[in-house]
RNA sequence: AGUCUCGUAGCUCAGCUGGUUAGAGCGCUACACUGAUAAUGUAGAGGUCCCCAGUUCAAGUCUGGGCGGGACUACCA
């Protein structure tokens, strides 16, 4: 294929979507298409889109055949439309996958590293293993015609790239945005380390072990609570919250509760101190600790008081309601630093599954401690040390390990100790052992305690109003990804953790004092190489082999190599680099900034490009990708990182589970594509469901969609250029006004008009599914099912007339606008199907679709009276249809004549235009329009609920019935004065006659059927006339057939002999000139029996017959 | 456990701001058509619109509560 325009229309044998692919693909190769798309385009508006990375670590699944569709329909779509659209390809490189595939080939743990192979050795192999299937990658691309710049990617392990991720961080921490802190995490005190989420998924880490849990009493106090709760000097209450881990209660800051969940306060006695107390506790919890039957006892200290507490309850609560109370410190060994604590707050995690209701809450020993507390603006105690023993502020306990682990034998559970002062104090309201899983140490088997480490964040929550507030003018698709999952997500936020103790990876650019008082964040080469070099004359970095090169380091900016920096502080103190890399979600969500080596680079072109207009991914990226692009670009910029995102759901198999190497129902996008070719299974997947649903995947889906929308997009298509090419038709050539056009040619491109707006409308607010579906419709139904169908004997009838051309420059004309519609979603067939139309005299067209300008409706040309006329047409003609099936008398036999009974004139108007189509379509002789049926018709009212909903509320379903069973009378009545009056419940109700529908019924005596709201009568009386035509038409069928049989030219000019009957014969002279006009028969001659001739079977009568062309006969 | 999402015919999906008779394609059955023909058309069968309650003259559609599938996040006193 080249772009040279052919002559003629090649004609087109059997539809071949793969070899359709290659096809163009090669053309699009050999013309660099895609090239010419930008060049074409420099001065263009730019729509800036954002690849998103993918990791070629792994192999392409068929899921991402789906996000990178979906990536190309609208970066091809605004491409056509003028847009200048580049696209960067990149890679994502760094990460904990690559490590691990890394591991596994060298059959290394964790541990090795260091010891049996170096970082450095171990970061090389990372580095070549990480590309391993790019090939794979690039391949899929290619073949799936996802068009993007694979020449020039980004990739994140580059050190132009790591250095813009320094800059950014840098500016970060000026901003006083990055900053040091702990989080959460699994540790083994007895080990000494952190312990990661796998390892404590492993087998056996989770063990039941027996605990002494509490039940303690925590005081209200404040002005709050004595307005709420009635404290007062005297009474006393307590909230009473639940603890498998009393050794976290001295380090207790909160206390939290389900905002929904009902409390009640309760008055009863403390089991240990006998006491009169009230208690606050969840409503679903209280006959856990109380009996129905001591429901308001005296509160005395009768025979087993302690076992069964008398109580009564004295009010109720939402958990919403008691937020903000505060609280005495129950246990005040030490005051948290910062914060305000001893407050009652909301949590979502709080269940009333066991417990009280009320959480414990000491944000130094839990995650979600940790988060609520965050969230709240409350302090935290540490009073354990990373040994795991109190430590020396916390009075009386300092000291003890709070489990053992030094597996001391004089060891006492400090749990115990904290149980019995709180039951002397009358803090303790049940103490009891309790078994429960708790994970353990894989490698020492002791408990494992949560704890804060180190880590280094990135203060979101500084910006969190901010990232919500430009949220909202992010146009999310679907919507509910944006304002549910992302905003629910942004609410909760929590700063985040940049830390990850890994080797392969952006090492994070912080330099520290060993005392950690000082520090430096570098945030370029060229200031590493300042700061090295200031160091070295400090007497730090001698024994270091680094160079310089054009004055800058020549180093590679991963470890271990900057490990090996030391710098050196305003004080003279050495500095080293903190040893953790960066989440490499900061890696991808610096994209637009790190893909142009900004601020180092590419200043105009970074300008230029930011903030995306548009980026798709799956939403497993909501808290990914989307989350850190939106991060940076709010922290950095005060800006959205991108106006509009697609988030696609999942690729499922067959049955609706997920794909999974394990299950191996995965299905391989090679394969698919190469044996159904990419446009099948870019439309089937674009229109089978919307992007953000599941897509259930399944070849027979594939299949129909090759089948039902290419097979008769294509069979259109070569029907066309079979005629255009008999007739020596041109595009461009005696063009007809549309004006001057038929009703069917005007309809459809009315129609076509319709398709183009709603399609574009779609396309502009990212409805990729509702476009493809609009287009098969039209491609199915009216184009190839009605227009065609019925244009059919208009294309092969006779000369070249001035209906044929319009026939002619119509269908071009939708398949011409058709290729351009659906090119953003199948490039390839598109590009065929515009390649197709493209002959010579037409060169003032682009050479590729692709090229092409988006089509734009003309409003003039779209007729919705006509499209409502059409399909009266339509249902008109399938009405008749069904009632000859029901009387078994084929479409051949002519029938005389149909009647339809219709009162309104616009309506009559309507169907009159449209008879002709009907009576061809049906093949019926006269359509008859009856306006005055009274007395004929059985008619009846339909009413029409919206218009009398307002008149009429209540006493609808009344009138309805009423309005039903109304009399022919009451009916001619109605109509005749427009209006009628209907007495309801005493009342008098005047409907007019607008508010209701009059349809007629049944034709007493005739074949009737109801299409919508009109009757169709049809009349089966055969006439001998009527069936001497029958006779004729199957004739001419019949010749047809045989005409096709003897392999002649659908041009070739015969004469037929024929024997038959007298009668029969009699019918075919009638109807001579008919036939030989049909079949292209010069002469129809009666003859003598020959054994060349055909036995045939016309209306159960035999026939013989031959056909024999006009110029072979004269020779005989 | 929380958040989001989906639940309509055997299968895949439409069904807008509530309007009484819920649609399409595939599949199935029957028939027709035969110069687009390894196409095509027509008809038929097939539904508790996941369940329950509520709002309303009227609910597949709105509200609340469940149930089930999926994803994400979190692992708990």
């Amino acid at each position: 294929m080249t772009m040279e325009a052919k002559l003629t229309f090649t004609e087109l044998k059997q539809l071949n979507l793969p070899n359709i692919d290659k096809e163009i693909l090669a053309f699009w190769d050999a013309e660099n298409i895609f090239q010419k798309t930008i060049l074409e385009r420099q001065d263009a508006t730019p729509f800036i889109f954002y690849e998103g990375p993918p990791s070629a670590n792994g192999t392409p699944g068929i899921h991402h055949v789906l996000s990178r569709t979906l990536k190309d329909i609208f970066c091809r779509f605004r491409t056509m439309d003028g847009y200048l659209v580049e696209r960067k390809g990149g890679w994502d490189t760094h990460g904990l996958p690559v490590e691990l595939g890394v591991e596994k080939l060298l059959g290394i743990t964790k541990e090795d590293i260091g010891k049996t192979i170096t970082v450095e050795e171990y970061n090389s192999i990372c580095r070549r293993e990480v590309m391993k299937y790019k090939d794979q990658w690039e391949e899929v691309t290619r073949i799936m015609g996802y068009w993007v710049d694979m020449e020039k990617p980004y990739v994140t392990f580059e050190n132009d790239y790591i250095e813009t991720l320094w800059q950014l961080l840098q500016k970060l921490h000026t901003k006083g945005l990055l900053y040091k802190g702990y989080t959460i995490q699994p540790f083994s005190p007895a080990a000494g380390t952190g312990l990661s989420s796998h390892e404590l998924n492993m087998p056996g880490a989770y063990r039941e072990v027996k605990d002494t849990t509490i039940v303690a009493q925590f005081k209200a106090t404040g002005a709050e609570a004595e307005k709420l709760l009635g404290v007062t000097a005297e009474r006393e209450v307590f909230f009473l919250a639940w603890t498998t881990t009393p050794w976290t209660l001295p380090s207790n800051t909160a206390l939290a509760v389900g905002r929904k969940i009902v409390y009640v306060q309760v008055r009863t006695l403390n089991p240990y101190t006998g006491k009169p107390v009230e208690v606050v506790l969840a409503k679903d919890r209280l006959y856990a600790y109380f009996k129905e039957e001591q429901k308001g006892q005296p509160l005395e200290q009768h025979e087993g008081w302690n076992k069964h507490l008398p109580w009564e309850p004295v009010a109720e609560f939402s958990g919403e309601a008691l937020s903000g109370l505060r609280y005495e410190q129950l246990l005040p060994y030490a005051q948290p630093e910062s914060g305000d604590a001893f407050r009652v707050v909301t949590a979502d995690f709080v269940s009333t599954e066991d417990g009280t209701g009320i959480v414990h809450i000491a944000p130094s020993f839990g995650a979600d401690d940790f988060r609520t507390a965050q969230q709240n603006g409350i302090g935290s105690l540490t009073l354990v040390d990373r040994q795991g023993r109190f430590s020396e502020d916390a009075g009386e306990l300092a000291g003890r390990y709070v489990k053992n682990y030094t597996d001391d034998p004089e060891w006492e559970n400090p749990d115990v100790f904290i149980a019995v002062k709180l039951k002397e104090e009358n803090r303790a309201f049940r103490v009891e052992k309790y078994e429960h899983n708790y994970p353990h140490c894989w490698r020492t088997d002791k408990p494992v305690i949560y704890y804060p480490l180190d880590s280094w964040f990135i203060r979101t929550t500084a910006v969190k109003d901010r990232l919500l507030e430009l949220n909202r003018t992010i146009n999310w698709k679907p919507r509910s990804t944006g304002e549910g999952r992302f905003a629910q997500w942004l609410e909760n936020l929590v700063d985040w953790n940049l830390s990850r103790s890994r080797y392969w990876g952006t090492p994070l650019p912080i330099w520290r004092t060993a005392d950690g008082t000082e520090e430096i964040c570098i945030g370029s080469v060229k200031q590493l190489t300042e700061e090295f070099s200031k160091a070295k004359e400090a007497g730090l970095n001698t024994d270091s082999d680094l160079k310089l090169v054009n004055g800058l380091l020549d180093i590679d900016l991963h470890k271990p190599y900057v490990d090996r920096i030391v710098l050196v502080s305003a004080t003279g103190q050495p500095m080293y680099r903190e040893a953790d890399l960066i989440d490499v979600w900061f890696d991808s969500g610096a994209m637009p900034y790190a893909q142009w080596h900004w601020p180092f680079e590419n200043e105009e072109t970074f300008r230029r490009s930011f903030p995306a207009d548009f980026i798709a991914e799956g939403v497993d990226q909501t808290r990914g990708w989307f989350f850190t692009l939106h991060v940076l670009g709010t922290m950095l910029f005060d800006s959205v990182a991108y106006r509009n995102v697609v988030s696609n759901g999942l690729v499922l198999d067959k049955a609706g589970n997920k794909m999974s190497k394990r299950l191996g129902n995965g299905v391989d996008p090679f394969d698919t594509i190469y044996k159904y070719g990419a446009d099948a299974v870019r439309w089937y997947m674009i229109t089978n469901a919307q992007p953000w649903d599941n897509l259930k995947f399944d070849f027979d889906g594939i299949t129909e969609v090759q089948r039902k929308f290419f097979g008769t997009l294509f069979n259109t298509c070569s029907f066309f250029g079979l005629y255009a090419n008999v007739d020596a038709w041109r595009p461009g050539k005696d063009n007809i006004s549309i004006s001057d056009r038929p009703e069917l040619d005007r309809w459809i491109l009315s129609l076509l008009h319709s398709l183009t707006r709603d399609v574009r409308q779609a396309y502009e607010s990212y409805e990729p599914t509702r476009a493809g579906r609009l287009i098969e419709l039209f491609v199915t139904e009216h184009l190839s099912n009605w227009y065609v169908r019925l244009s059919r004997r208009r294309f092969w009838k006779g000369e070249l007339s001035a209906d044929k051309n319009a026939a002619y420059h119509t269908l071009y004309t939708c398949l011409h606008t058709i290729a351009r519609l659906m090119a953003p979603v199948s490039p390839f067939f598109a590009e065929f199907l515009y390649r197709q139309l493209r002959v010579q005299e037409f060169l003032g067209d682009a050479a590729s679709v692709h090229l092409s300008a988006f089509p734009v409706a003309d409003q003039a040309v779209i007729d919705s009276d006509l499209e409502e006329t059409m399909q009266l047409a339509q249902d008109l003609s399938s009405t008749i249809l069904a009632l000859r099936k029901k009387v078994n008398i084929k479409v051949r036999q002519p029938l005389r004549k149909a009647m339809i009974p219709v009162l309104q004139e616009d309506v009559r108007d309507k169907i009159r235009h449209i008879s002709d189509l009907v009576l061809a379509e049906t093949n019926i002789k006269e359509l008859s329009l009856m306006e005055d049926t009274a007395g004929v018709v059985t008619r009846k009212v339909k009413p029409d609920f919206k218009k009398l909903g307002p008149l009429l509320g209540a006493h609808m379903k009344e009138a309805a019935t009423m309005l039903g069973s109304l009399s022919q009378e009451r009916i001619a009545e109605l109509e005749r004065w427009s209006q009628i009056t209907l007495e309801i419940a005493g009342k008098e109700f005047v409907i007019p006659a607008d508010h209701v529908e009059i349809v007629s019924e049944d034709i007493p005596g005739w074949l009737v059927a109801n299409a919508g709201n009109l009757t169709v009568a049809l009349d089966i009386q055969l006439t001998p006339e009527l069936v001497a035509e029958g006779n004729a038409r199957e004739f001419v069928s019949r010749m047809q057939k045989l005409r096709k049989d003897s392999q002649l030219e659908i041009t070739d000019r015969i004469v037929v002999e024929v024997v038959a009957d007298k009668d029969l014969w009699d019918s075919l002279l009638d109807f001579k000139n008919y036939i030989c006009t049909e079949i292209l028969a010069d002469e129809l001659v009666s003859a003598v029996d020959n054994q060349d001739f055909v036995k045939l079977e016309i209306n159960e009568r035999e026939i013989r017959a031959r056909v024999i062309k006009t110029e072979a006969y004269g020779k005989k």
